[in-house]
DNA sequence: AGCACGCCGACT
DNA sequence: GTCGGCGTGCTC
């Protein structure tokens, strides 16, 4: 940023230090001058952590400093620098820069993304850091090697496989992204053994060589996976070749860990750095390729304002760092077929392999069923239980998904917030919007006490296949209580979407239930999802392992068990073009009071290339608590207008929020935020879902 | 968010 | 001529 520029002028080029402060108001999205006290002159470096007087001399703001100049621009008096936080310059130059472009194009502050970026500091581990590459550096200076900021514990790295060079279809993939190679991959299906007598999917162990094989080339990886049960996956099969040391990034990590791996990851020393959507973010010296598993998985949307998805983050710091991409998945994305239409990605062409599939559709032998899967299934699961684990899918969690009256059938309806009651537990009724229990229910049509469950859930399935298939081992594995793993003996592993243990040498049978169920889910994303649940599974099967679809039909089910998932998704994106659904155009919600809305929508009347749907009242109440009167509008806009809108739309925020308080202090009572007050949200995918 | 500034009506 | 209401805009 101004590194070079500092040397040539020297203090006096430094007088100046413009900071970002903390702060969630959109007004004061943008740098501050201060001057740089001569005590502190020596010490200041671009990135650090300060302390500056704002608002009055003794109020006390916290912010990072993005870059010196020799004087200011700013027509007033400056104040001086109060303290620095801490001499680690946190955030670098390439994370400032991200931060910001991803701001904008999101309408947020940078300040928001920088919250995500950079844990909140622990003196006590910094100080660990600290000493140890400072013992490390006098080791290196001794010897007449280069300074290294490596903490002296870690392994010699010639001791572990990682650093051979050899040809390899993932060294040369390596090669590509290191020139700047955006690629989609689609990964085979089945599990891998680890040297270690670990198993993992084989797709982990095909990123960790990946990665590896950046790590070789002297540059930083940035891997990313949605949940913590992939990460390890990918760690085992790290370390399994070597690699003991990935700067790990995710949410289950005490702040102390999370900040220990993020100084390593600020260290002048290639990394993996190995996380969550948040690891988009972590700083990486040298980085060369940014990796991702399974894409598509929601989880990857950030649920913090601005709300943006790593995926995009990713696609702007590729961009900025001229790093590779490289999308990893046993089904792509919409977005990622997108890319690929567009020519910004290049998909892989060898075919994966993948499982072979049946579809054993009850529709065909009506009177087949035996009990919770059709007989032909059935068959198919007594079959593999006898040399294996066999894998079934189910839908739902809990016992039953839905409560009638048992009476007059009618749906029950939670008396507290009349929402839709269900079984999460045999015989336990309870709502499940707000949670109550259905203990005093009555029918609202025929006043009977009387409540039935229908449906299966994966507690029910478990109880009806212990009936069907007596002397299995039966294993329940929900987003409650997740296996991580099962061992190869025989078993019948019941279990939730998402929610599939990793079965030692593969599962001989994969049998996918409640197809017609999954696809009812009215989501835009539904088929995606649904093709993206069963690869998923299914890549859990043994080589010689088979995926049964036990039901349902139509096109998604038709291009799943033909495997013409890629073609499903061709069409699929051809029908959004048409109505210029996302991922082809970009969106944008804009809610608040109905003034303020038209307010933010004027400036955009004009841009070609945009559109409006709405705005429409937004309903009051509910869980959320909203109040009447507020109003919607989703903005659709073409790709090459997205930073035109966002600019003008987030003008409109400043100036809403500018305003917001002499109105609040004229009218509401001091209290919770201006409910009219705008709001901003891009790249929603859940905004035509109702 | 909090605070200063300034414009207009009501007062000494 | 001066005090203080509150709407407006700035915070380095």
């Amino acid at each position: 940023m101004s590194s070079a520029f500092e040397r040539a002028e020297g203090a006096a080029g430094r007088a100046v230090a413009r900071v970002l402060l903390d702060s969630a108001l959109p007004q004061l999205d943008h740098l501050f001058d201060y001057a740089v006290p001569p005590e502190l002159a020596e010490e200041i470096r671009v990135g650090q952590r300060v302390r500056v007087p704002f608002r009055s001399r003794e109020r006390k703001s916290f912010g990072y400093v993005i870059e010196f100049v020799a004087r200011s621009e700013f027509g007033g008096e400056l104040a001086p620098i109060a303290d620095i936080v801490s001499r680690v310059p946190q955030l670098t130059p390439e994370v400032w820069q991200l931060a910001r472009a991803v701001a904008d194009r999101a309408g947020g502050s940078a300040g928001d993304i920088l919250r995500l970026a950079i844990p909140t500091r622990q003196v006590r581990v910094e100080k660990q850091h600290l000493a140890a590459a400072e013992r490390a550096g006098a080791a290196d200076a001794d010897s007449g090697a280069e300074p290294s900021a490596e903490p002296s514990s870690e392994q010699s790295p010639e001791a572990s496989p990682e650093q051979s060079l050899e040809p390899s279809p993932e060294a040369e993939v390596a090669d590509e992204l290191l020139a700047g190679a955006r690629l989609a991959f689609t990964a085979s299906h089945g599990p891998e053994r680890l040297h270690t007598g670990e198993w993992v999917g084989g797709w982990a162990a095909q990123l960790a060589r990946l990665a590896l094989a950046l790590h070789a080339r002297g540059r930083s990886t940035i891997l990313v996976a949605p949940d913590y049960r992939d990460l390890d996956q990918l760690r085992d099969a790290l370390a399994a070749l070597g690699h003991e040391d990935a700067v790990r990034v995710d949410s289950r990590q005490s702040n102390g860990e999370r900040y220990a791996g993020f100084l390593r990851a600020l260290d002048a020393e290639p990394r993996i750095i190995l996380g969550n959507r948040s690891a988009v973010y972590a700083p990486a010296h040298e980085l060369g390729a940014i990796l991702f598993w399974d894409d598509g998985d929601p989880v990857l949307a950030e649920p913090l304002t601005p709300y943006v998805h790593a995926r995009d983050a990713a696609l702007v710091r590729a961009e900025q760092a001229g790093a590779g991409l490289f999308f990893s998945g046993h089904t792509r994305s919409a977005e990622v077929q997108r890319l690929v239409e567009i020519g910004y990605v290049r998909a892989q062409e060898h075919p994966p392999r993948r499982t072979r599939v049946v579809h054993a559709d009850a529709s065909l032998t009506p009177d087949a069923f035996a009990g919770r899967v059709p007989e032909f299934a059935a068959r198919t699961i007594r079959e593999a239980l006898r040399s294996g684990p066999v894998l079934v899918q189910v839908a739902t969690p809990g016992y039953a998904p839905v409560a009638v009256c048992g009476e007059c059938g009618d749906l029950a309806r939670c008396r507290a917030c009349a929402g839709p009651i269900g079984f999460r537990v045999v015989g336990r009724a309870s709502c499940r919007w707000c949670g109550e229990y259905a203990s005093d229910w009555r029918c609202g049509t025929c006043d009977s006490r009387r409540l039935e469950e229908r449906g299966m859930g994966s507690a029910r399935t478990v109880e009806q296949f212990e009936r069907q298939f007596q002397g299995a081992r039966v294993i329940l594995s929900d987003g409650e209580h997740p296996r991580e793993r099962v061992d190869g003996r025989p078993a019948l592993v019941v279990a939730t979407r998402g929610a599939e243990p990793l079965a030692a040498g593969g599962y001989r049978a994969v049998v996918l239930l409640d197809a017609e169920r999954l696809l009812s889910i009215e989501t835009l994303r539904a088929g995606e999802d649904c093709l993206r649940w069963w690869e998923n599974a299914a890549a859990l099967a043994a080589p010689d392992g088979i995926c049964l679809m036990a039901s349902g039909g139509g096109p998604v089910v038709r291009a799943f068990v033909t495997g013409r998932t890629e073609e499903w998704l061709r069409a699929e994106l051809h029908d959004r073009q048409a109505l210029r659904y996302p991922p082809v155009v970009r969106v944008a919600s804009v809610s608040g009071g109905p003034d303020e809305v038209e307010r933010a929508l004027q400036p955009l009347r004009e841009l070609p290339g945009v559109d409006f749907l709405g705005p429409t009242p937004l309903p009051s109440g509910g869980v959320a608590r909203r109040p009447a009167g507020l109003v919607r509008a989703i903005v659709r806009f073409d790709y090459a207008q997205g930073g035109e809108v966002a600019r003008r739309l987030r003008g409109a925020l400043v100036a809403d929020a500018a305003g917001s308080a002499s109105r609040t202090r004229a009218k509401s009572p001091p209290g919770r935020a201006r409910p009219e007050a705008l709001r901003l949200r891009f790249d929603d995918r859940g905004v035509f879902d109702s």
